[in-house]
DNA sequence: CGCCATCTTGATTTTCGTCAAGGTTAGTGG
DNA sequence: CCACTAACCTTGACGAAAATCAAGATGGCG
């Protein structure tokens, strides 16, 4: 579990608020322990949120980076591609997460983000968000932390695509998936995927052929219930145990 | 080249030059333009350097996180330790580059920094950084920067680990290394390499042997030129076509 | 000078990718 | 509401790539 969490980090309360500050910012009010006036400099800072179609796009790689966005509801997957057309997806975002960190560097983005279904996202225009920061330490910090919880995750998946064999990238996949839809308070046994198997593919570095093998095998074995996207975790301590190199 | 900058990010001239504050800090000053009482904060901020022999670890995994680190001469491999014992090598940094970015969001080390060769590092207390940029725009500005390029960096390293062959991957970490010894103002033609072939192995997702028998490959080839860690590049555009999926 | 870590090379096995065919689902438009 | 289509998924057979196992060779360091 610990080792799932290590795998791709996890979002913390405090992140989820932060993100959702801009429907609830009581909510982010709270951990910051911030006073009335900076609330609503806080305010002003969060744009309206807006709707993203299932196949939009939210930024493409070189767009010029004028802000960062929280995903308030919906699923969105990020890739990078390479100068020969590669696709490699980096990371699948839930409600809760902030993305477009990678354009901070250059000021223009470096991959693309797309709705997975129709989502809804907060826009957090970067220029203010720094200034707000200088003007309150809590925030910087938090933002200092959700940046780095990003370096993180990476880590995180670098060792599982260097280190581990496909059954355990689809394991890891799958414990990891479902903590995060457990901590939004949805059940941690069942859930939809978002993606196609080429999507999880692509992130796991594996082809979609052996990702839909090893579900069948998975099924098989009786760990899990997979109608098409529908997924339901049936021995999730075997998942466990196989991710740890089989050791107990 | 754009690819294999993309691919592992590069150290900006800026980056360099900040990280090298410890021993130079007009350096910094030039591209931040700061003034005299600002650069003489900064001067404070950084403790004076201190050497790691071969082999040391600057922290370990679980450490409490107190500074930043950026290495002034030498060479470190960060590596990320799985809970099954499996070791992850998730970066090789040289001169100029800041590590223990990582540890901000948890305020603990989750990586371990070992000195690949006798090295010296300046250590940069996370809490007066953190005063220093609010007081100082420009460098908070720089540190968001720095932050997003690990971030751009690692996503590099997974489209490598993800979508990549064997031989684009040990090409791709040749062409980066060059790179980053010639904007360091060394040879990008020949240089040493300062870690086994275990270690690079593990950065690659490859196992040693495979990546000793891609040096003999390249070799016979005539791309370059393998005496133990001595590498001489011999065809850098091959290299290179041969990352873009041989496509001219 | 000798030892231990590191590296090379070969033979074999395993894993996963590729190619191919057919089935299922979701979404579209009549 | 249903038929149709395109995207998506599953499964099998085969092949290629890299891991594993094994045996020496080399070189750096005490």
């Amino acid at each position: 579990m610990s080792q799932v969490a290590q795998l791709f980090g996890e979002v913390s309360a405090q992140q989820l608020r932060a993100a959702c500050s801009g429907c609830n910012l009581k909510e982010l009010c709270l951990p910051l322990g911030l006073g009335d006036a900076e609330m609503e400099q806080l305010e002003r800072l969060i744009h309206k949120g807006h709707a993203a179609k299932k196949g939009d796009a939210l930024y493409r790689a070189g767009a010029t980076f004028t802000a960062l966005y929280a995903v308030k509801a919906g699923c969105f997957k990020t890739c990078v591609i390479s100068e020969d057309g590669r696709e490699q997806v980096t990371g699948f975002h839930m409600s809760g997460e902030i993305i477009g960190m990678d354009a901070i560097s250059t000021e223009r983005h470096t991959c693309n983000a797309i709705a997975l279904e129709d989502s809804e996202i907060c826009e957090i225009p970067f220029a203010r968000l720094e200034d707000l920061c200088r003007k309150i330490p809590a925030l910087q910090r938090h933002f200092y932390k959700v940046m780095s919880r990003e370096i993180v995750r990476d880590h995180g998946v670098m060792l599982l695509l260097g280190n581990m064999k496909a059954e355990e990238r689809l394991a890891a996949f799958l414990l990891n998936l479902s903590q995060r839809f457990q901590s939004r308070g949805y059940s941690p046994r069942e859930f939809n995927l978002r993606m196609t198997r080429e999507e999880i593919g692509s992130f796991l570095g594996l082809k979609l052929e052996t990702v839909s093998r090893i579900f069948s095998k998975f099924q098989e074995e009786g760990m899990v219930k997979v109608n098409n996207r529908q997924i339901e975790l049936i021995d999730t301590p075997r998942l466990k145990h196989l991710l740890n190199g089989c050791q107990p």
